[in-house]
DNA sequence: GGATTGTGTATTTTT
DNA sequence: TACACAATCC
């Protein structure tokens, strides 16, 4: 057996085919033998491939049947990936698995022994807008003030309570918080009880119950521990507290448990992941074998060169150093904007660069900090006709449409589901208005049953109007129906049957409001979704835990998404948007979190740069658009920290010359932005170099600064000019882009 | 009961 | 700006 850090070479013409081409490092911690083993993976140095190859390897060697393994990774992506490459190094397919995500795997188990806690096996399993619509009833219900005590942040409060492990009454007195003044712990209370007559979980009871079902019934954890012989973890310096418990009671027994992660790449704290499971690996499993990938196959050498020296400047990290064969290739490139339609418009021109060198689109990505950073980059996009995707943007499950279509088919599948009931009750209208629905509510919570149980009660008395009473007996008529038909047809025609029959389609076909076509093709797409599944509940399943947008991978669009969101991927080219104080570090992150928080940026940093392959540029603007007006910022102290031996510092020619000399951009705060920007730069002096004169147009049109007068917004300043398009602040109205032949001149 | 207008507030990051 | 929610009116 090969030990680890001092791998012997293999003769090549023993290697079992799926294990070829691996690097000694690689090979250590596949072949490992059973026990503990963290490999501590730095980016790209295939993490995935030793996580994969190492399950390949001990079903091959026959040390574990698939039925007796379990991977857990955070993402459905990642599952299928690791599946599929599994299948692919066993060339076949492989069954009974258990493999996916720890929600997925949660649930798996979970509806096995529901009733071991107090939960059918048919629970619901609720989502964001079900659980905040819950809160906001017990929160009125406490007669507090919603505005007051938002929904949104109870609901945070509890979910980092559940990451943590802590059921409601496990919930130390010093965390009770103010939230509420201080009820915070008893809505918890209130909540759990009603998630439990409701028969449903949220997201973090799918964990949480399981520790208390591992807990309080310890044939059930160990029938698991018995039957995991091998536990493999993807993305360990993810993982939150309930996960880490979760998964040492499965572990703790035959201590067969590898975890592969990368402290660097920790970058879900804010979600209770706790960098310390990682760290103290080694003290949870006495004699556990580490490998360290150090080898980076991914970038080139001026790219990798940024990352790890960027990554040096946090103090808390197992250390790593990555290495490359590879090229030093181009230099980062490190342009100062000075705006963020500036910014957009620059990625805009490189990317059609890229194109018209003949690169695929696919290969480019703008990874941002926050969501609203997509906004200037979308709009520029569409406005050079750039075929782009947002990935994380507004989910498929989540539209409003494909929601109602679903709280239909969840009240057929189960009628005690009451979130999903009140959701469509009056969609389409019915007459069914809060009178009603209150009366309803009134009913249902004096004798503890749920909606549907109190609807069927009441219809059979004269306690309501004629009309309501009419309107719901014939519901539950038709949802009688529905149901009945749940066990003939075909989960797709009972889909399709429901949206026609509740005038659900109806509805969206009357209405005239542009985007209402959309709604009915993602309803069309919806009842194909359903088609894919064998029954109703399999589907169900699969919308709770697969919150995911399916993007087609063969059409060649440039990516924009979120930094968090990249993880795991890489691309040719990646623009790295926004790299300034305040958006990047994220200066709600530090206020929450201060420096721990900063080192979390700075990793998030360090992933960014790390996702690409060839070529990076890293971007930051003086002055952005937030909400209402303008703020300036100065570039992140991230840049500062890049190493110029591998960067290139750029600006373009005139852009900046012109920017400068022109007053009145957008609004100062104190004193001139790219004054500041500059200055705050002098150590390694301008990256937007300061020029005395305003270079005139060539025909003498219109220069930048020039006063101009237009018939609507009045008087104002030139402050960019494209080709017949005019960038103008107004005095009166603000920036806008004009037309040139509507402006005059004003002496 | 439903539609319309007005007001307030929000922007991290997501399984 | 943009959306969600509430108060108000029909």
């Amino acid at each position: 057996m090969t030990e680890p850090g001092l791998p012997q070479p293999m003769p090549v013409a023993t290697l079992p085919p799926h294990l070829e081409g691996l690097n000694a490092e690689q090979l250590a911690a596949v072949t490992a033998p059973d026990g503990p083993l963290l490999v501590l993976a730095g980016a790209g140095t295939g993490k995935t491939r030793v996580l994969t190859t190492r399950l390949a390897h001990m079903l091959l060697e026959g040390r574990a049947r698939p039925g007796e393994v379990l991977a857990v990774t955070f993402t459905n992506k990642a599952a299928r990936e690791m599946n599929e490459r599994v299948e692919q190094l066993l060339r076949r397919p492989v069954q009974g698995m258990w493999l996916g995500t720890f929600h997925s795997i949660g649930a798996r188990i979970l509806r096995r022994h529901a009733e071991r806690v107090g939960l059918e096996s048919g629970f619901t399993i609720l989502d964001t807008d079900d659980q905040l619509r819950l809160l906001k009833q017990l929160i009125e219900a406490a007669d507090l003030d919603v505005k007051k005590w938002p929904p949104r942040i109870l609901g945070g409060i509890i979910q980092r309570w559940k990451d943590r492990g802590w059921a409601p009454d496990h919930v130390p007195t010093a965390e009770y918080g103010e939230f509420a003044l201080g009820r915070s712990v008893a809505l918890y209370k209130a909540y759990q009880a009603r998630l439990r007559t409701l028969n449903a979980c949220d997201f973090g009871d799918l964990l949480l119950h399981n520790l208390t079902l591992f807990k309080e019934h310890a044939d059930v954890l160990e029938e698991y521990q018995r039957r995991f012989k091998a536990v493999l973890v993807d993305e360990y310096q993810d993982t939150n507290v309930a996960q880490y418990l979760w998964l040492r009671l499965l572990a703790q027994v035959r201590k067969n448990v590898t975890c592969v992660g990368d402290d660097d790449q920790s970058i879900y704290s804010w979600r209770g992941a706790e960098v310390g499971n990682i760290l103290r690996f080694e003290q949870d499993f006495p004699g556990a074998a580490v490998v360290r990938l150090e080898r980076n196959y991914r970038s080139t050498g001026h790219i990798l060169g940024c990352a790890s020296r960027l990554i040096t400047h946090n103090e808390s990290r197992h250390g790593k150093t990555l290495w490359t064969d590879d090229v030093a290739g181009e230099p980062v490139r490190v342009a100062g904007l000075w705006d963020d339609e500036e910014e957009a418009r620059f990625v805009g021109e490189e990317l059609e660069a890229l194109q018209r060198a003949g690169e695929p689109l696919r290969g480019a990505a703008v990874l941002v900090r926050a969501g609203f950073q997509t906004r200037s980059f979308e709009e520029r996009f569409i406005a050079i006709g750039l075929p782009y995707r947002v990935v994380g943007g507004p989910r498929f499950y989540e539209r409003a449409e494909i929601r109602d279509a679903i709280a239909y088919l969840r009240v057929i599948a189960q009628p005690d589901d009451d979130l999903a009931l009140e959701r469509i009750v009056n969609v389409p209208r019915r007459g069914l208005g809060d009178s009603t629905l209150a009366h309803l509510r009134a009913y249902a919570r004096a004798r503890d049953c749920s909606l549907h149980a109190a609807v069927r009660e009441l219809v059979e008395t004269d306690e309501l109007k004629p009309k309501p009473r009419r309107a719901l007996s014939d519901l539950v008529a038709t949802f009688e129906r529905w149901r009945g038909l749940m066990e003939t047809a075909p989960a797709r025609e009972l889909c399709e049957t429901v949206l026609e029959e509740s005038g659900y389609v109806a509805m969206w076909q009357a209405d005239k409001s542009p985007d209402a076509p959309g709604r009915l093709d993602n309803l069309k797409e919806l009842v194909h979704a359903v088609g894919e599944f064998e029954s109703l509940s399999g589907f169900l399943e699969h919308v709770s835990l697969v919150m995911e947008n399916v993007t087609d991978p063969t059409s060649d669009m440039a990516t924009i998404m979120t930094l968090h969101g990249a993880k795991g991927l890489e691309f040719d080219t990646v623009f790295l948007g926004g790299w300034e104080e305040g958006v990047f570090p994220n200066q709600r992150a530090l206020d929450e979190g201060g420096r721990a928080a900063l080192e979390e940026e700075r990793r998030l940093a360090y992933v960014g740069i790390t996702r690409s392959r060839r070529r990076c540029f890293v971007l930051f603007a003086a002055n952005r658009r937030l909400y209402q007006g303008w703020v300036s910022s100065l570039p992140s102290r991230f840049v500062d920290e890049l190493p110029a031996e591998h960067c290139e510092f750029l600006h373009r020619d005139g852009f900046a010359a012109n920017r400068l000399r022109s007053p009145g951009l957008p609004p100062r705060r104190d004193g001139d932005p790219l004054a500041r920007f500059n200055a705050a730069r002098s150590r390694k002096g301008p990256i937007v170099e300061a020029v005395a004169e305003i270079v005139p147009d060539a025909d003498g049109g219109f220069d930048i600064g020039m006063r101009i007068f237009h018939d609507k917004f009045g008087y104002g300043r030139i402050e960019a000019v494209d080709g017949d398009k005019l960038d103008i602040a107004f005095d009166k109205a603000g920036r806008k882009k004009v037309i040139a032949s509507f402006v005059q001149a004003v002496p």
